[in-house]
RNA sequence: GGGCCCAUAGCUCAUUUGGCAGAGCAGACCCCUUAUAAGGGUCAGGUGCCUGGUUCGAUCCCAGGUGGGCCCA
């Protein structure tokens, strides 16, 4: 006879198989429907505020690995910060203007781009980010995350272009904007400055040459004549026009070399790479005295200038290598970044006498009008006549090209707007609130950006591009002043902010966009031009803590939480900590989490070229974003994370166990209602309670987890709760009591009590990670016994103080480290073929003295416990053995098996009209 | 080349500060077929990147190196 019907097997609509890509797309649709998000913002909105506050990712092209491990560890901490009771505003952003989106949209254009104006390229961008907006919101969304996704910010909405503008005039009015002459890349063909983002590094060949700078004051360091000069090396010939300086390293030495050349200053390092180039042999020269670079410096060696009459300084610079050259490096800051931070150091003229066409200005004299390239040549003959050139030779080496028409680009030093990170002591209170005022996670996130802020140089705003908000200043077109007062700047804002954005600054005449009736305060003239920089896009993120948090009434500010990756130390924490700092005095997060970047499974980081690209959207058409989400949990994020197809197959077993153990858990409590069924607490039996304390130390730990941001550990301890404590030991022991007990038994609504209450937790406990999952088995619990519509919406659990009970935690430990052995005992039966399951087992336990006084209590349930037919316990014999030990034998039951829960009894077939049927099952049956 | 960081079983990670290296998963083998494209059990797995140093003792501290990541040059 087949008894199965008569048992309580779990029964569930709950399916095994996820199917998560055709399921995940049917909760997304269900939280839409229920506006969730608007209810958990309705729901908390009397609770703390807990602000996240979101960095824009640049509206260009679809979402990498990267967004999703960004958005996805933001959803974990919306989520749980939400279900431990703060009310958790997010709003999503997307950084529009740019290079990038610029970029792309000319290059579509193709040859019509110089047929169009400045506005309609700027449509084009405007087109081009929205599109891409809409593309990565889709699959933003399509993760699972929680957030304001009608209503994102965008750094081109008119409102935040207003902010830019006002916080630039804001920024200005504390005096740390001024011009100054700056180096930056130009294309002499384009008459453009590019970024670097615009060049391409090509071969070029340039005239290698090797000049002298007579040594005029040599400072006592070494005697001089009219033949000691320090030896310069350059590849950029025209650029000594400009020359200010010559760079030597403060830490490497340096030798007077006297050959029949003159006697000679380079660094030792070099000197015989030099003789080589020079054709001089060793034994020729003569190996004068030798000082530290930094004794050339201080006080610094005066030398002429090859052919003007000019002194020009020894310096010091870090920048000076030993791999090339002379050790000693000219310097012209007007046509070099190196050569310009180091003139800023020391005070030296930006000196660039080259035109926008690359040609040399009238104050070059014999040069002027010729284009540099070509002012080679005549350079190289004016030093050879003047017996100042060593060598000449040409040199292939790698140069930058400009992207567009390919050809050389240049150094050359134009106006250009700059924050001083001195004048208004920027770089000192930035230092200081770094320390003080914001708590870095992990904590070496504090000294890579107190490095980054100790060392950089002030912060360059400007930009000679067409898709960005400019820089509001008009100058007079009579007397050149400069006008940028706060009033002008808030006026210009204002309008913007009325007229459809920032295009008004590029459509209308200056004069209309000053307020009416303005004149030059210094010449009273009425006539005035526009700046045509428009301002870093880095200003403009680095404000979206003013533009948002202050603007939207559902947000703060401060912002509790800045979470991006750790390359923003250079970025976006960086430009909101200097901009709050200049506007507000205070940084605009209390705290910044960073996460490190997603490499492939061998640690080596994901590039089209190596093929180890994964991307997300065939992660979740494969496996689900659930399966992403889990990875995102499962790894520690503070440091490099990897993803393979061994990874993620890993995680998809662990996804298993966890839904599978939640499946169990739903599919025996399908006759179950608390309201009828809850027994008390003295109906439990000791694993039960044994069970429920285990869960209060899983919530424990989870919450710890989710309070310290450290998804990984709640992760591990969901994984090892569902293995080990759940299938492994309490679901397998309670099988027997759940399926075969009575239905309506105080031992099977125990067990069932138990399950109820798991489920419960642990559905609560995984809904910020496994948010899909979770609200799959939420909506699979009755309605009527669940206080909310949707797991997102109800609190993480907590610890239930009166389930804790730190002796039932002992006293089972013991138990299961006696289960373990009888485990192995089975074991060596099974594979002897005496035995198949452990239910026909009978286990005979031998136990020394203090064990067996231990077990004594509990030999009625050990054969649950074990799942084996009987267990049957005796005192040793044997004397003085150490505490605990035991021996266990293990032998086929002789009792007959119960047709019906499979174990073998002795009272199989007591009962007539069940013959078939243990005591137990008999009475089930009835 | 510089700054910051990382390196423990095939994979992902280990509970508070130096004290005999542990989990889960994967693997091999076995059991069950009443969570069933599920469930249970057993076993095997580590020169804790390398080399030195401090210490009674180091995976944990220090120095150097190798490999990798981010940022900068």
């Amino acid at each position: 006879m087949d008894y199965k019907p008569t048992l309580n097997l779990p029964k569930t609509d709950f399916p095994m198989k996820a199917n998560l890509n055709q399921r995940e797309p049917q909760l997304l649709a269900q939280w839409d429907r229920d506006r969730l998000y608007e209810r958990l913002q309705e729901q908390n909105r009397d609770r703390p505020r807990y602000i996240l506050h979101d960095g824009p990712p640049y509206a260009n092209g679809r979402i990498h690995i990267g967004h999703a491990l960004n958005k996805t560890l933001k959803d974990f901490v919306v989520k749980s910060k939400a279900m431990e009771g703060y009310l958790t505003p997010y709003v999503p952003g997307w950084d529009c203007h740019g290079l990038p989106i610029e970029h792309q949209v000319l290059k579509d254009l193709g040859p019509k781009k110089r047929e169009i104006s400045q506005t309609e390229i700027r449509n084009l961008c405007r087109d081009y980010a929205d599109k891409f907006i809409t593309i990565q919101r889709e699959e933003f969304k399509r993760l699972g995350g929680l957030g304001d996704w009608n209503r994102p910010y965008l750094t081109m909405n008119p409102a935040y272009e207003a902010a830019i503008v006002r916080e630039f005039g804001k920024v200005v009015a504390t005096g740390a904007v001024y011009r100054a002459k700056k180096p930056v890349l130009w294309c002499p063909n384009d008459e453009t400055a590019l970024a670097e983002a615009e060049v391409e590094y090509e071969d070029h060949t340039s005239p290698s040459i090797y000049v002298k700078f007579r040594v005029v004051d040599a400072r006592s360091l070494f005697p001089i004549d009219n033949n000691t000069a320090v030896v310069i090396w350059t590849t950029t010939p025209w650029t000594l026009v400009a020359n200010r300086a010559i760079s030597v390293h403060p830490n490497f030495n340096y030798h007077l070399v006297k050959t029949k050349a003159g006697n000679l200053i380079i660094a030792g390092y070099l000197i015989e790479s030099c003789l080589k180039a020079f054709d001089l042999k060793l034994q020729d020269v003569e190996i004068g005295p030798q000082f530290s670079g930094s004794r050339m410096t201080d006080p610094p060696i005066l030398c002429r200038h090859p052919w003007l009459d000019l002194t020009v300084p020894v310096i010091a610079g870090e920048h000076v290598t030993k791999d090339q050259g002379t050790g000693c490096v000219h310097t012209a800051p007007g046509h070099g970044q190196e050569d310009y931070e180091v003139g800023q150091r020391y005070g030296l003229e930006v000196y660039a006498p080259v035109d926008a066409h690359g040609k040399f200005t009238q104050e070059t004299g014999p040069f002027a009008g010729q284009k540099v390239f070509e002012a080679n040549k005549p350079i190289i003959a004016l030093l050879k006549d003047r017996g100042m050139l060593l060598k000449e030779e040409a040199i292939t080496h790698s140069y930058p090209h400009c992207w567009r028409c390919k050809k050389p680009v240049i150094f050359r030093a134009t106006e250009q707007w700059f924050i001083s990170m001195e004048t208004k002591g920027l770089r000192h209170s930035a230092l200081k609130a770094i320390d003080d005022d914001v708590e870095w996670i992990p904590k070496w996130g504090r000294d890579r950006i107190y490095g980054m802020i100790e060392n950089r140089p002030d912060w360059c705003i400007s930009r000679q591009r067409a898709w960005g908000v400019p820089i509001v200043a008009f100058s007079c077109l009579d007397c050149k002043e400069l006008l940028f007062t706060p009033d002008i700047v808030n006026h210009v804002a204002g309008r913007m902010e009325r007229e459809g954005g920032s295009d008004i600054w590029f459509s209308k005449p200056a004069e209309e966009l000053l307020p009416k009736g303005t004149t030059c305060p210094k010449c009273k003239s009425g006539r005035f031009a526009k700046e045509n920089d428009i301002l870093d896009v880095w200003f403009e993120s680095g404000v979206s803590h003013a533009a948002v948090l202050r603007i939207r009434p559902e947000l703060s500010w401060p912002a509790d939480l800045y979470l991006e990756g750790s390359d923003q130390h250079r970025g976006w924490f960086h430009s909101a900590l200097l901009t709050s700092l200049l506007t507000e005095g205070r940084p605009p997060y209390k705290a910044v989490l960073t996460h490190g970047f997603v490499v492939d499974g061998a640690g080596k980081k994901m590039s089209k070229s190596a093929g180890n690209v994964v991307a997300p959207q065939e992660v979740i058409e494969k496996h689900g974003a659930e399966i992403l989400r889990l990875w995102i949990a499962a790894t520690d994020f503070r440091e490099d994370i990897r993803i393979s197809q061994e990874i993620l197959s890993h995680l998809i077993e662990a996804y298993r166990k966890i839904r599978n153990t939640s499946r169990f858990l739903l599919g025996n409590l399908y006759d179950y209602d608390p309201k009828r069924d809850t027994v008390p607490d003295e109906a439990l039996e000791e694993i039960d309670r044994w069970a429920l304390h285990r869960l209060q130390g899983l919530v424990r730990r989870v919450r710890r987890g989710y309070a310290q941001f450290e998804f990984h550990t709640v992760f591990h301890a969901l994984n090892n709760f569902c293995a080990v404590d759940l299938s492994a030991i309490y679901l397998d022991i309670l099988k027997d009591r759940l399926y075969s007990d009575p239905a309506g038994s105080p031992s099977r609504r125990a067990a069932q009590r138990v399950l109820f209450e798991t489920l419960n937790a642990l559905t609560r406990l995984m809904a910020p990670i496994l948010s899909f999952t979770a609200e799959e088995i939420w909506n699979q619990i009755p309605r009527g016994l669940r206080d909310h519509d949707s797991v997102h919406l109800t609190p993480l659990p907590d610890v239930r103080e009166a389930a804790v009970d730190a002796s039932i935690e002992e006293r089972w430990e013991k138990l299961l480290t006696v289960r373990d052995t009888v485990n192995k005992a089975l074991e060596e039966k099974r594979n002897e073929k005496v035995i198949g399951a452990s239910q026909e087992a009978q286990v005979r336990l031998i136990a020394e003295r203090s064990l067996y006084d231990f077990l004594h209590p509990y030999e009625p349930l050990l054969g649950s416990i074990f799942i084996v037919a009987k267990v049957i316990l005796e005192p040793s014999k044997t004397p003085q053995e150490p505490s605990g030990a035991f021996d266990v034998v293990v032998t086929r039951s002789d009792d007959p098996k119960c047709g019906r829960c499979w174990f073998y009894r002795d009272t199989v077939g007591k009962n007539p009209r069940q013959p078939q049927l243990c005591a137990r099952c008999a009475g089930a049956v009835g």
